[in-house]
DNA sequence: GAGTGGTCTAGACCACGAA
DNA sequence: TCGTGGTCTAGACCACTCG
């Protein structure tokens, strides 16, 4: 065995495979922590950071006072409990991503892209705009905007690559960190013309900026989705969360 | 000092206020977790279940070997990663609150109901329509379904009243765990003549199945909101081992 | 009152990043 | 190499839930 996950992970990821499994149906109580470490034969301390992570993930409550009790799962579609690429999600699901890219362009940061990229006004900063499909259907258009040394490598991919963000991984390139904002928006004439649909149809709008390990942003990305092919799922709870709600202004 | 918080709730207030002052700006290191522990006089485990709760909140970076980094990203001092009702979230943005209940039934569950609030088919249960308004104006319809036993609390609330939800806190019903799922549909015509728009217009849509602490479902609903008076946001991570520690919950 | 999770301590060793 | 965060242990006490 040369397991080098972490105890704690190899616990979670048993204990969610019980889930899964059936083991524990939902409303089922979970066994006591100190129970799971006799089990285990680990700590305390490392069964509460397993179940930490399915706390996180709204697979179980947790009560002072109270045995955990597995929530009753949903159909997850685009769950944001990981950070995963377009490419990624769409396998996870059986479908075929794909991609083409339409524009690759430098240009001089706008003000709104200056600041979500922590740059200087007017900084180089390379624009791409990529349609993504499912299938060889398109579902999504995608506009990105990338400091100029990570815009390079963009630029330098296939056009038809179907995962930038797995090319950038190779270069050394991590995502790890995203904020999210979604919303509603109409579609132009671009997007009319790159999804197959007509001006004014509605999208579901998705931006997005990313930053590495180091918490330096890589890229400011706007995403708008055909309606009926993707929905956003999200769990939070009252003591923490991810989700939040914003006024819709700019 | 009638403090009841838990330190590591203390210590992590604390470093929110820092950086929300701009102690620590954007793109700034962290004091390490030895500092912290000796500054506050707390163990290095409770410094490190306050950074998670920073960290989960996307407010730094967290990695082996390096500093923690503050990430970017504005002024973002109220952080909206918490469960909060439709009136508690209008009020800290400022915003007045109403809503207006529309119908109120009994009705037999169907398939989906029973599904999402885990009752048997043909349970009875109750439908709530209201319409939920911002400072006078509709901004939102949202379509409730309860089980029985809170679905009677709701049906005995005014039909002016402004949050259900802590009406029912009153009755002892909370709501402490929520999954969400996002995307866009089209008014119909009851949406239509309840937020004063036309037919066909694009909405942004929230279903909802909230529990409360025992992980029972107490709500399945439905909430359609009008473009451009909110926006939903997330923070995620793909940082390996990025949440957690012996922590339970946040 | 017994069982359970929440908080906290004081160590230890290791893996990784940066100088 | 050395500082840092990641993992893990073995206790302790408290607050809460439940029968």
């Amino acid at each position: 065995m040369s397991s080098k996950s972490p105890l704690y992970r190899v616990v979670a990821g048993d204990l969610r495979t019980a889930i899964a499994a059936g083991e524990y149906g939902s409303g089922a109580r979970l066994p006591a922590e100190d129970e799971l470490a006799r089990r285990y034969g680990v700590s305390r301390g490392t069964v509460r950071q397993a179940l930490a992570s399915l706390r996180a993930d709204g697979l179980v409550t947790s009560r002072r006072g109270a045995r955990r009790v597995v929530l009753g799962g949903a159909a997850r579609l685009q769950s944001f409990a990981e950070l995963r690429s377009f490419a990624r999600w769409a396998r996870s699901l059986g479908e075929e991503p794909g991609g083409r890219t339409v524009a690759v362009e430098p240009a001089a940061a706008t003000d709104e892209e200056a600041l979500h990229l922590q740059l200087p006004a007017g900084a180089r900063v390379f624009r791409v705009r990529r349609v993504r499909t499912l299938s060889g259907a398109p579902v999504m258009v995608e506009r990105s905007t990338y400091p100029e040394r990570i815009g390079e490598l963009v630029a330098a991919m296939e056009v038809d690559e179907v995962s930038h963000s797995h090319q950038l991984e190779l270069h050394g390139v991590l995502f790890t960190d995203a904020q999210h904002t979604i919303d509603v928006v109409l579609a132009d004439a671009d997007d009319a013309e790159l999804l197959g649909c007509r001006a004014g149809h509605a999208l579901l709008r998705e931006r997005r900026r990313s930053t590495d390990p180091a918490g330096s942003p890589v890229e400011w990305s706007e995403d708008r989705y055909l309606p009926g092919t993707v929905a956003f799922t999200v769990h939070n709870s009252a003591a923490a969360g991810a989700l939040g709600r914003q006024l819709g202004e700019e």
